[in-house]
DNA sequence: ATCTGTAATGTAATCGATTACATTTTCAGT
DNA sequence: ACTGAAAATGTAATCGATTACATTACAGAT
């Protein structure tokens, strides 16, 4: 293997100079720079990065923690992300966890030892006190997840009032039992979905009713289950709110399923404009975030973090867009290729 | 930062035996090698990784480039291979490339560079010859995907066999005129699958014709748009094997959407038995591919490619099996639950 | 008690790039 | 031509674990 010496020897300078020109290449004169450039060329030199990475204690490398990568919302962030870290020579570690807490945790370990320079967390199970403390030691940004109490740099849309939308566009439609199919309590966004529900249902003066709030975790398993839960009801809905698109599939199949028709027997509003809900049949009415440009900022937000751990830990929050398919039936319906 | 000086001298040893305490416990008295553990855990000593990577110049990391990792046939797969390899303390790095060729010459470099120990590819796409030189230079395994001429370790199905299979399924239906869409033809495994299918219509006697056959790129959209082709034909298949599920899905709607009905007036099978393929309405009859123990071998195979660069390049072939929903227009029917 | 061979442990070189600090070169200003 | 400051380059220490080789400890044989 060439190393930074056959370099510098071939080129007659210090292998201090070499490494200059390769990182600062403005450092050193435009001769020396050219000689050096010569002579790698000629060497056909690649540095050592393993040896870079122990000097420096760097290693261009991030972790994404991704609760489900088949899930396509995930994957367009994560494309998000490395869009922007390869542009500034950062590879992106992905560390799937099947939401599983217990595998997070084993991820931290990487920032820990070191492995990796930075953290984007794309799920907000983590214990609070935990990501305080990592917050401080590490450079950490959440995307589409987010906490309240801890400062934090994150990117996310507004929950409350996409779901609010989300919920009025049912309303509009001339529906007064309308369910929800909520994601795991233990995560604020799942609680601002049902936030945005409910604060919906107060405005056009629909009475709660606590019957018709069931909570799923964001599976199609338990958005299955809840909406056969709901169809035995005394009074069923006639139109659900699922806090993401994955259980709004599972309600409508479960529908199906009981004979039900949708939308004409049931109305069915997901979250998240995943890529099956155009495919599905009634295509879904959902609530699409701009995943790939989260990714993007998410990245960006990070990046500043590496170069100054002081920068702001400040919140943006980008805009959603409501989604109207044939699941809700809506007169206005797109087609599903 | 604790480092192995400071955990040496709390244990009055050399840093060579807490070296060797953490590498070859064995060799050490375990008199010693208490005494050193106690000193590890007393100071909360975590070896520097970097470090370690550097003098040992390896990373214990892998590489897999997959294609699209939103597809769920190969974030299984990378499940299978996730979870051997964190057994064995190796860490996976995912390039997604999208499909794109260009991607996967860029985290090739990663080999170059020693970032990773090894390569587990999803794709056949690329170059014959850079590949045979990649498998002399590098641990390197194949999944799902495979090529001839060049021998590299290898775990797939016997996609010729599978392929007949789907076909023979279709004609045991009653269909004369089907049609395949097929991969792209570049890859051996859309070829395979092709040869399949042309194998099973000469076994029955069905007459081959050309314009059943379409190319597609295992996208919904080619599906969705050679379904369309294949319709206006003057005469029009009354079943389609196409070469994955998003394709089938693609095709399957292409034809709801003229007015005709799955599996009644076209059979549709797939390949792959996505998550989605059970969701979906018709339930998609495919091939299922043991997706996670495929990952589980792969990961195997390079873990001994690893350990002996010499190590025998044999091809494993696993099971598949066809899974008959809805869409072929069976008796036989599975619930979409 | 001495010798021998093996097991256990220690010493110190090593991996290769980076960088603090030292030295030399350059050049503007007189 | 000379001075001094700034720019360019060089020297050598450094990061921290690993490991080849050297030394010591120890058990068993005589």
């Amino acid at each position: 293997m060439v190393k930074m010496v056959d370099v510098a020897r071939l080129a007659n300078v210090s292998t201090a100079t070499v490494s200059r020109v390769l990182r600062n290449p403005e450092s050193v004169k435009e001769h020396t720079r050219l000689k050096v450039l010569n002579s790698i060329e000629e060497l056909n030199y690649q540095p050592n990065v393993l040896a870079r990475h122990f000097r420096r204690n760097k290693t261009n490398t991030i972790l994404v923690i991704v609760p489900n990568i088949a899930n396509t919302i995930f994957s367009q962030i994560v494309r998000g992300i490395e869009a922007t870290a390869s542009e500034k020579n950062f590879r992106v570690l992905l560390g799937n966890t099947n939401r599983d807490v217990e595998k997070e945790y084993d991820f931290l370990n990487l920032l820990h030892q070191r492995q990796v320079d930075g953290l984007i967390l794309l799920s907000g199970k983590i214990d609070h006190d935990i990501l305080s403390e990592l917050k401080d030691k590490y450079p950490l940004v959440l995307a589409s997840e987010y906490v309240d109490d801890v400062e934090i740099a994150t990117v996310c849309i507004d929950n409350i009032k996409s779901s609010f939308e989300a919920t009025e566009h049912l309303i509009k439609q001339g529906h007064k039992r309308i369910g929800h199919i909520s994601g795991p309590m233990n995560s604020l966004l799942s609680f601002d979905r049902l936030s945005g529900y409910n604060q919906a249902l107060k405005e056009y003066h629909i009475d709660e009713s606590k019957d018709l709030i069931r909570e799923g975790d964001f599976s199609y398993e338990t958005g299955y289950q809840q909406m056969c839960e709901l169809l035995i009801l005394p009074e069923p809905p006639t139109a659900v709110f699922a806090a993401n698109d994955e259980m709004a599939m599972g309600a409508i199949n479960a529908s199906k399923k009981k004979g039900l028709s949708v939308p004409k027997d049931l109305a069915v509003v997901g979250f998240d404009n995943i890529r099956f809900s155009s495919i599905f049949d009634p295509g879904v009415t959902t609530i699409a975030q701009p995943a790939v440009e989260m990714g993007n900022i998410a990245m960006e937000l990070l990046l500043q973090k590496l170069d100054d751990p002081d920068f702001e830990n400040k919140r943006i929050t980008l805009k959603s867009e409501l989604i109207i398919r044939e699941s809700c039936g809506s007169n206005i319906v797109e087609t599903s290729q």
